[in-house]
DNA sequence: CTACAGATCTAT
DNA sequence: TAGATCTGTAGC
């Protein structure tokens, strides 16, 4: 079943590891894809030195301040994509980063999904989808629970990637991961 | 208006 | 370890 909003309208570091396991789907006229998430990143509030909204809210960030549910994507390094799902109530800036899936079905075997701007890459997922909505019939991009289990032991804790000028947020353990999955980005 | 850094990836 | 490539944002 597709996740719904009050899923996503709930403290950002409880609900990451729960993101391990569910499934990204999205469909096309011609096709679906699907992917198991296996690694995402959380970023936290407005005090967050690595997220976007610690410069407070802009055009771009302003999804960000608005209620979970709601997709954040954009274009990074001039060549990738990077999706996020956006989280909390409104007023309170986060989100989610999907850096990494497991491919299911739809997606052709060349196409890699262990990084942000490759998932989005092999998902076809670009800033059309921003701040359009993954809940509702009427999303193109969604989450579901198929429900697989994962035990809490199965779940790895670590730094986020790529976020060196962060100062004391640059190691916080916001990066969650599945233990020994070949497809996550980075081991 | 101009400058520049960036939640990446690939090849060297 | 550097280069590709472009947009949001800040600074003047």
């Amino acid at each position: 079943m597709r996740l719904t909003r009050p899923f996503y309208v709930r403290p950002t570091l409880k609900l990451s590891p729960q993101l391990l396991g569910k499934f990204l789907v999205t469909e096309t006229a011609h096709r679906q894809r699907v992917g198991m998430i296996v690694e995402v990143e959380a970023y936290v509030g407005p005090h967050d030195l690595a997220s976007h909204a610690s410069r407070g809210r802009t055009k771009r960030t302003a999804v960000m301040f608005g209620p979970g549910s709601y997709w954040y994507i954009y274009l990074i390094y001039g060549m990738y994509y990077c999706l996020n799902i956006v989280t909390e109530a409104p007023g309170y800036p986060a989100a989610i980063l999907i850096r990494a899936v497991e491919p299911i079905s739809g997606i052709p075997p060349n196409q890699k999904t262990n990084g942000p701007g490759k998932l989005c890459q092999a998902f076809g997922v670009d800033t059309t989808l921003n701040e359009t909505p993954a809940t509702g019939p009427r999303a193109r991009l969604w989450i579901e629970d198929r429900g697989v289990v994962i035990s809490a032991r199965q779940i790895k804790r670590a730094p986020r990637i790529g976020v060196e000028y962060a100062g004391a947020y640059k190691t916080k353990p916001w990066r969650f991961y599945l233990k020994d999955n070949q497809f996550v980005s980075k081991l």
